[in-house]
DNA sequence: TATGAATGAGAGTTCATTCAT
DNA sequence: AATGAATGAACTCTCATTCAT
């Protein structure tokens, strides 16, 4: 990391794959956007599909820690989720590049690796869902399904390798408090106790 | 097009480039599996390219003239707001294969036909913006931002070709309901008063 | 075998690698010398190694069988071990390129390819061990080290590539004469009955 | 040759070309065995084929003076011959790798060397030869072929790269004699007077 | 003396596509 | 409609060698 030329192959290479997608970059076209002959690029990498990995793990790294930080501090459950969200959306905003490569190309990696990528995965969704449980059993939300308000908010949350722009005009801050906004009064148990379902018998 | 093996040859593209990528899949491995020699394929496609750009094609078809009709009838904001999520679920959920091929592999077509795909996509998000939009004319919704709410419930909804199997304990129905009953109640005017942000602020 | 292009390439492959020796002879040469492009050959062929693997592997068909036949027989050990020299002479003799390519080029085959060789080899050889063993059961022989006089027949044979031509003075025939006429006179029970060793003592 | 690193590269150099072959010894390899980087073995070595040229230029000298010597001697040509067949085993036992890559990768080297080193050989034979002739115009062997019988002795001897080990359980003397035993006894006038061939018919 | 970055040619292989049969 | 031989371009990767430091 760092390492001057290593770094910035590495950095070509997120940028292109995001581009063009892993199998329709070349080395070639690595080499050429990096200024190098194409048999010059391996004193840096082992190959291209280790790059792929470098990439992937990097994005794995990027999350992992910090979550489990973030759901493991002594707060209410609603305070750790939002910093959970807050968390995931900065983190894709951020590192639009590698997201969109660890999202869309971790499928051309070794059926090894993959396994490992779904497992971090796996957990990463867990602790969404233990903090929603937590959250439930503590009488701070309403008793909705873990699994599916996990997947709800890692499901927008991740999508916005899709279409969030850092030049646009959302920051990654307006739309992680807009995301939890929506999210968390769906979340907690609102002044009238009905769910949203049933208001809806009443008022559609 | 339904011609016996046109529409074998086009349903086995979609089974293999949803498990292997497009990149992955070769020629061969459709013929393959069609049993069929590579050159006969030739026969009923143009190329690996244009056959992907059916599947794209098809999946566009299948979403945006309902959702049309869905979003113009003569309804409250929030219950075509609901239709149109459950709609965009049951779409996905019951064509996997298009879908995932759909969402992952369309930056390998041509930029013209990227192009008519971003813009078909554009016009499906705004028919759900839209309809957020008015829901809070109508005075149905919180004053939320409608890209950020369509945004949101678009994410979560595509998300759903990377975790949803027809075979698990969830079916496309209940999530559809889950998540309606999380986006709504988060969209509408709560009870309460204060909105969740400000909710945060005291709690947090 | 005998399937037109496929032999042919095979053929040209036996001829280039005994030429240039393996490594030193690309797909493209074979290409080139058969007439096609270098990715046409892949209709034919797995992989160069491929190539060399079966070349190798007809080689040892082409003895094994045989040789087992022979030593089999009804006859005195020094009629089984005649007949086996003179397959053994003939069959490289006919078959130079091949007996080459096997000879020379084996270790470049993967370790177990080359162990099934070096397995196929052994029983070879210890076939003529054990008739040169049985020849010295039963009186017609001296007692001799039947390793070392297999050792000192096959390699002699065997360096038949590294000089034989079809063109040149010696027929095959010729050679395996000569070569038993000394190897037989060697090893048979002399009438003057000292070993060699024991009269160079007296001379030397 | 002879300062310290430059030997060492060569004999690490004999080492892999025998273990791996020629063209599949990378310089990398060589460096990487020898202890130095890739671009540090060229202020030892003009490149990789001159490391070849040089392994062969040392098998060549090993042989040729010292068989000179030998067959020049005043004495009889079997003990001349024995002398000689006892120089070649030793000289292919002690130095395995030499003679290894000496036999199997003199093909590598150019087209001038290559006639330099078949050159060499020739003469190598050609007293080996002489001195059977000799032998039979002296009346000490029986009138064999001597080109033939050469090339049985050489054969034999050269063979031994094959399968001799020093760890074995034949050492080379033992080897050099027990072929020796066999050879002149193959070469000898006999007592009997007839040659093998037409024992052959008697007993056949 | 030693490094290691860089080269550039060439290797084996894959693959979408064409076309005569 | 179906074949399968053939193409030719592109691909990833290797490697002997050079050279500024």
């Amino acid at each position: 990391m760092g390492n001057g030329k290593g770094q910035e192959i590495l950095e070509t290479a997120v940028r292109l794959f995001r581009k063009q997608g892993y199998h329709a970059t070349s080395v070639q076209d690595i080499a050429d956007a990096v200024g190098l002959q194409k048999g010059s690029l391996y004193h840096y990498i082992t190959g291209k599909e280790e790059l792929l990995a470098r990439i992937i793990a990097e994005g794995m790294q990027g999350y992992a820690q910090v979550l489990e930080e973030i759901v493991a501090q002594p707060l209410p459950a609603r305070e750790r989720l939002a910093r959970a969200v807050r968390h995931h959306v900065a983190m894709i905003a951020e590192n639009l590049g590698i997201y969109t490569v660890f999202l869309r190309e971790r499928h051309a990696l070794t059926p090894e690796q993959q396994k490992l990528v779904a497992e971090s995965m796996r957990r990463y969704q867990a602790l969404f869902e233990r903090t929603v449980e937590e959250g439930i059993e503590q009488g701070e939300f309403r008793a909705v399904s873990p699994r599916l308000a996990a997947m709800l908010m890692l499901g927008a949350g991740n999508w916005l390798y899709q279409w969030f722009s850092p030049e646009g005009r959302l920051s990654a801050t307006e739309i992680a408090e807009a995301f939890l906004d929506l999210f968390l009064r769906g979340l907690e148990r609102g002044g009238g106790g009905g769910d949203a379902a049933s208001e809806r018998e009443r008022s559609g």
